[in-house]
DNA sequence: GTCTATATGTGGATAGAC
DNA sequence: GTCTATCCACATATAGAC
């Protein structure tokens, strides 16, 4: 039995290095321009065998999108946990924070375009849509508190607030400011923060 | 003289009928999904057809952001003239609008991504590059002043203004909330505007 | 399960007749 | 300049030996 698990542990390790070469391609280049020859090529192993253990392209994408969002969940509860006193509205902060660190890092994948074929499958794959559903409701209650708190305009549906917070994660500014050079890391991060709570305009 | 001259308002008139295909298909696909048989059969002229007229699918392209940032500059012409009382912060919002509109109609095509083939033929393409500078230089000014007049941000760079500009041009959260199909057109795009300009954050 | 080698489909681009 | 027919590169996916 030992040899049995051993060799799932190998799988499981593999599959994770598979994973993460395609978060990181997804993120560099998008789904459609990835290229499954390039993950094989990346990940170091022959692109018969990635077939072996994802049955698409999509499903290959799919995977990565789910284990982006379970790090996701873990940092949702990480926070919760770690500082239940913390207004809501400065969770909401840290998200988006944490989420542009993840993009700066090169492991976030953008959004799927409206019309694409990674849509289509996510939408009909349930571990994607499961975990979509636990964090926006997660960050719905949070949004709402803060409301409540006065902190996040009110006068916005939740709704709103939540897609919002979604398309900053993954904002082509931060690259084009990144790529720029003027500012360090730290600094187009506080800059994006503050464009998305404080918007453009004075106070 | 008058046969020669008719014969090129023909051609004119298709290249435009081409370049109006290829705007809504690269709004709705993307530049890399988009595929130009699709073109030719959304033009109703055969593929060759289409390579006499534009030499390569990346110029094709070219040839589409050109005619958005011309229909840009009218508009910020227009703007300029029209109401030259109008505060900077007010024309910035105008745009803002005017951008979300096209987005709406699906003419809006999206920003290339970092390294995508269409962006290495624009970065060398100068009549791209042309457009794009005057209109970066005409925001850029009129940015200036509505700090200047105390109604944007005067602590953010002018720079990040400019870029958070154009990226809610194309923003993501239109096509969602417009999906959701809960919100009018004229509230979708109220919405947008205010959480560019006044962030999610309570006043 | 991993490999090499290949099947199959599709997209960009072109040849050559009209 | 427009068409039909085709080339060629490349990408997804699979066959079959080990």
């Amino acid at each position: 039995m030992a040899k049995v698990s051993f060799r799932e542990q190998v799988l499981r390790v593999r599959e994770d290095a598979i994973v993460s070469s395609v978060n990181r391609l997804l993120a560099e280049k998008g789904f459609e321009a990835m290229t499954v020859d390039e993950v094989a090529a990346d990940v170091g192993i022959a692109k018969a065998s990635l077939y072996k253990h994802f049955p698409s392209k999509e499903l290959l994408a799919a995977a990565a999108m789910v284990k982006v969002l379970e790090r996701a969940l873990a940092f949702l509860e990480t926070t919760a946990k770690a500082s239940p006193e913390l207004p809501p509205v400065d969770r909401l902060k840290a998200v988006v924070r944490w989420c542009l660190e993840v993009q700066l890092a090169g492991e976030m994948p953008s959004l799927p375009s409206q019309n694409s074929a990674l849509r289509t499958t996510l939408m009909g794959h349930t571990p994607y849509l499961d975990r979509l559903m636990t964090v926006s409701e997660t960050l719905g209650e949070w949004i709402v508190a803060a409301q409540a708190a006065g902190d996040v305009d009110a006068t916005l549906p939740a709704e709103v607030v939540l897609y919002t917070l979604f398309a900053r994660a993954c904002d082509p500014v931060l690259g084009v400011l990144k790529a720029g050079g003027q500012y360090t890391d730290e600094q187009v991060i506080d800059l994006l923060v503050r464009t998305c709570f404080g918007g453009l305009a004075a106070r």
